[in-house]
DNA sequence: AAGAGGATGAACT
DNA sequence: GTTCATCCTCTTG
């Protein structure tokens, strides 16, 4: 039932695709003896170099973007705004810096401790519905960066359990929170949401269906 | 060495 | 709708 997802999955060149092909793919955490875990509902493309949105933009390399050229199957975390840890999924071969940004999560396993983290009583869309929602949820934080999405005897990793969403089932739109210097980009349909998933993040966006 | 700003969220009015 | 918490990373000098 429950396949984790292999390296041809990640090493693919098309970071658009990948972001769409994990929707309904499930992650999970292995924290603190506790497991939790979400369907992937929400899902944003980053592409190096021409992709002025995305960190490494031009192929910058720096100590935070070194991650993103790692191979793909690696996890990318960074702190947001001092705050808030943004999980992404490094895609393509070494040496290529695309990263999925995961947005918002279908919570599944440990609900009652995804509450506790988020400090909730009961559960509700709110406890997972942004990127720096489900991390506090599941506690990933920058020490999940640079780990494998590979193996279950790290704390992060992606299965398969055979959900699979159809196209029609995909609404595509525009990325969150770029500055008007990158406006030109931040247009560009690269957030993608399983339809009518009431676990989504900003759902009163700009959205375009296709179906 | 210093300063600006960010792939956000929460708590306000 | 607005504010601001909070700090890391990168740029500049």
């Amino acid at each position: 039932m429950a396949a984790l997802l292999q390296r041809e999955f990640f090493i693919r060149e098309d970071v658009v695709q990948i972001a769409k092909d994990l929707l309904g793919k499930y992650l999970v955490s292995y924290k603190d003896g506790i497991r939790t875990s979400g369907v992937i509902v929400e899902t944003e493309a980053y592409r190096a170099p021409d992709d002025k949105g995305c960190h490494a933009y031009q192929n910058k390399l720096t100590e935070r973007t070194s991650t993103m050229f790692m191979i793909g199957g690696t996890s990318y975390v960074y702190i947001c705004y001092g705050i808030h840890n943004l999980f992404n999924v490094v895609t393509g071969p070494e040496g290529i810096a695309h990263a999925v940004l995961i947005r918002a999560v279908e919570p599944v396993d440990g609900v009652d401790h995804m509450m506790t983290r988020r400090n909730l009583k009961k559960v509700k869309k709110e406890m997972v519905n942004g990127p720096g929602k489900f991390t506090r949820a599941m506690n990933i934080t920058k020490e999940q960066n640079a780990i494998s999405l590979l193996s279950k005897k790290d704390d992060l990793w992606i299965e398969d359990r055979g959900v699979a969403v159809e196209t029609p089932q995909i609404i595509e739109g525009p990325r969150v929170g770029m500055g008007r210097s990158v406006a030109e980009c931040s247009n560009w349909p690269w957030r993608f949401r399983i339809k009518d998933n009431k676990w989504t993040s900003k759902p009163d966006q700009v959205w375009y269906d296709w179906s």
